[in-house]
DNA sequence: AATGAGTATGCTATGATATTCCGATTTCGA
DNA sequence: TCGAAATCGGAATATCATAGCATACTCATT
């Protein structure tokens, strides 16, 4: 599991050299532990393990590092939960889905092209041209619907 | 323009009194000023209008009212952009999608079943049995695109 | 090595969004 | 008229996010 981890974050490392873009010391931290977590973390939570590790950390910090994960596509923002995710594929520029557990929080990707093909095929028929694509579904995971009582019950809207 | 304001809020009391929940004068006030905003609004904008209006009101006054009508299907939160939006078709429950101007914030809703079928679809083979979808999709409306300078340029992340 | 431009970080303060909790009032059927 | 349920008022607090400015680091060029 842990290897995962490491195997995402050499891959993140590699990408970024690549591109002729820093992945400091922060920033590695930061996408290790939103990797960890394997569900979306808010930045309040990142906070607080930076504080933990390094002592110090303010909001800023972490709003801009994640703001260059994101922009690396590295990370993604789960705008209905305000929180963040690892990106499955951070090799290429690409528009997900995000199927999403209320129960147990679980938080799956798809990257179905063609889903998202039609989506701004629809926005265009109305004169939009679309430039990002938000898809959040809410509902509950195969492990929930077995055993609704498992789940930790998270809050927020469901 | 007014006028489909004062028919929406027609539609909107008949519906309530059919459902037997009640119409207050808050919440009905509420739901004119986010008609009459024709797209997103934010919770302290009309807790500002409120007050205008009616001397004193409090924050949970507005979300307890938003809470009301969203489950009334009379409003939409926008994910996005944390802020509020008429429904414009109150009558049944439904799946919608949202196109969203980055430009002059500009909103439509569309509400293509075949599109949130295939969604939810796309969750069923992850194990996922969806219950609220999100679609919002951010670009350039097609006024903005013609004349990119006219748009009130929102902040918030695009 | 010294310079300096560009990038990244530290840090205070503040803004923006949202909820908890408790008590008072209103509504409305029995 | 009584009582239960729904609604509303209001203080306090939680949670999420950004502005603005100072400092420090990186690295190619001199």
């Amino acid at each position: 599991m842990a290897d995962s981890v490491m195997g995402s974050l050499a891959k993140a490392a590699a990408i970024a050299k690549e591109r002729g873009v820093a992945l400091t010391p922060i920033r590695r931290r930061v996408l290790e532990l939103i990797l960890k977590a394997g569900r979306p973390v808010g930045a309040y939570d990142l906070l607080a393990d930076l504080k933990t590790a390094s002592g110090r950390a303010m909001p800023p910090t972490v709003y801009r590092t994640l703001d260059f994960l994101i922009e690396q596509g590295f990370v993604h923002r789960i705008e209905s939960r305000n929180a963040f995710i690892a990106c499955i594929d951070a090799d290429s520029p690409h528009r997900s889905q995000f199927a999403i557990c209320d129960s147990c929080g679980r938080t799956v990707e798809s990257m179905n092209d063609d889903l998202a093909r039609k989506l701004s095929r629809q926005a265009a028929r109305l004169g939009f041209k679309i430039e990002r694509q938000i898809v959040e579904m809410h509902g509950t995971c195969a492990v929930c619907q077995e055993a609704p009582e498992a789940g930790l019950r998270r809050s927020h809207r469901a």
